[in-house]
DNA sequence: ACCTGAACACCGTTCAAGT
DNA sequence: ACCTGAACACCGTTCAAGT
């Protein structure tokens, strides 16, 4: 912002509360993703889910900012509002369809700082495929060497929406 | 330890180095707790899963260090081949079986980061119930309103259980 | 009203000097 | 072999001084 650290306490008391803005920010318009009136409960939630990763994905460190912050703005309560509204009207009792929003928010915060973490330019250490490879075939585990191509794989998307169907398929097995 | 902290670079070339070893140590004998041959995938998947969170409950902002290291120690890799292999043996596919490991990984991470922010003592800011109750007071969000009690419990091992047995499920779907 | 610049305590890291 | 103590650059925060 072309503005010296210290200017910024003029706006926020702490860094903290600073970061905790920038979240909220992120969440902006995240939660009308689920305008669509005419999906069903299962399609909406994956649709809130997906807006709520590319709003992390579109800042850097986007999910560990998220994480480290408790926002009560009108974004993050408004998306979670919009969350449990979809889960309820799909006929899921209240403690359901809370928990149900804990369940998808806090998969999908974990899924974006893993993703970020990896694509960090500068890591290059034993986050990137070659040291796990290297690592895999020093010791001896087998299970993980059948299953190497998606172990080190970056379609994240992939991983992302396998994860999701997961928790929207154990949702639909209690209705 | 009683030393100070430039002693530790005779050890460690970099924090983040010793906090991927102090990672690589919280997973000690988590691979383990699916030692059971008498239990089923999921089961045996479960008792992972909670046997990890454990392990990230077991130190002060557990999961917050164990999200920012990528060991690739006898620990890490032994929990993560035990659950490839559990998913494996039960008869999912390589793919299948890696991307479990992810889904379950994420979330727990996820989770238990979330659960260690909200027992910080210092905390007491927005992350508290309090804050949350009255900040859903002064808006309009009917539906938070209506799931109040369940978003505000402080019963972090049933919420847990719950996202754990949606992702248990989605996978029997699949099976 | 809003920013700079200097200052403070603190943290990650290095390294010569001790034992 | 292993630690201390001092030093360095850097970061979160404060605040008097400027405009």
């Amino acid at each position: 912002m072309d503005v010296q650290a210290g200017a910024l306490y003029r706006y926020f008391a702490t860094k903290q509360d600073l970061l905790t803005a920038m979240a909220e920010r992120m969440m902006d318009g995240v939660a009308d993703a689920a305008e669509a009136r005419e999906a069903d409960w299962s399609e909406r939630l994956a649709t809130l889910a997906r807006a709520m990763r590319a709003a992390l994905l579109s800042r850097r460190d986007g999910a560990r900012v998220f994480a480290g912050t408790h926002s009560t703005g009108a974004n993050i309560l408004g998306f979670a509002d919009t969350v449990v509204g979809v889960m309820r009207t799909a006929g899921f009792p209240d403690d359901d369809a809370a928990r149900a929003l804990y369940a998808m928010a806090n998969f999908t915060v974990g899924h974006t700082l893993e993703e970020q973490a990896a694509l960090q330019p500068g890591s290059g250490g034993p986050a990137d495929p070659g040291h796990l490879a290297d690592a895999v075939a020093a010791g001896t585990y087998p299970h993980l060497k059948a299953s190497l191509p998606t172990l080190t794989s970056t379609d994240f998307t992939r991983l992302f929406e396998f994860g999701l169907d997961l928790l929207i398929e154990g949702l639909r097995a209690r209705r």
